[in-house]
DNA sequence: TCTAGGTGCAACCCTTCGGTTGCACCCTGT
DNA sequence: ACAGGGTGCAACCGAAGGGTTGCACCTAGA
């Protein structure tokens, strides 16, 4: 799994609210994603891409129209990282404590 | 707090390791962390001021040192986003599954 | 005081990104 | 068959990103 693709794609607030709709609508097709946004279709197919890219979102075609549907498990890969990095300070900041403000006044 | 920022800062795997590093080390001068990296001391200043800008890291002046530390408090915001996004998406495929397994055939 | 190391600022380059437009193509329904 | 809606592709544009270089400034230390 590519931290970089799912971190970037999660940068853009459009792509993050493409994500989440298709998360609540279950899946929709680029044309209709596009309706209530201020951007094009071909903005938000361009989004959508990214969003495949970090495998994030999958399209399957169904006669004339592609319907894009969220895949949403590269996000709990991303958490991992995220919460393993903060633990690991967590950590760092518990002995740091722990060497202040403990027993021995040496470090 | 700024997803956009915080995702944004993350998405370079030069920012990622810069924090990481910053996290082990607890705090380094932009030189320091320039050395082992194969790219100028501007480009690391420049990344170092996107994190901070994201508030993942902090800078404070000693003569005329500068030295740089993380603050990975966001991350856990935005864990928090991409768990509370992925826990939604479980909910409702937990319903989906309810509906088409379940009982009454209607959903 | 003078030298050297560390920093900040600004200009510049090339690439990527977000977005638009135009057009060709294909599937659907009458 | 044919009109219309949905899609894909390519070109284009302005802005932002990642990186470099050059130089001025300031602080520490001899």
């Amino acid at each position: 799994m590519t931290l970089d693709g799912v971190f970037g794609a999660l940068a853009d607030p459009t792509r993050r609210a493409l994500l989440t709709t298709l998360l609540e609508q279950g899946a929709a097709t680029a044309t209709d994603l596009a309706q209530p946004l201020p951007i094009t279709r071909q903005a938000v197919v361009k989004h959508l891409q990214v969003l495949a890219h970090a495998d994030l979102a999958r399209c399957s075609r169904q006669g004339r129209e592609v319907r894009w549907s969220a895949h949403p498990a590269p996000l709990g890969d991303a958490a991992e990282w995220l919460v393993r990095t903060g633990a690991d300070w967590d950590r760092r900041l518990g002995r740091l404590q722990e060497a202040v403000s403990g027993g021995s006044t040496s470090a």
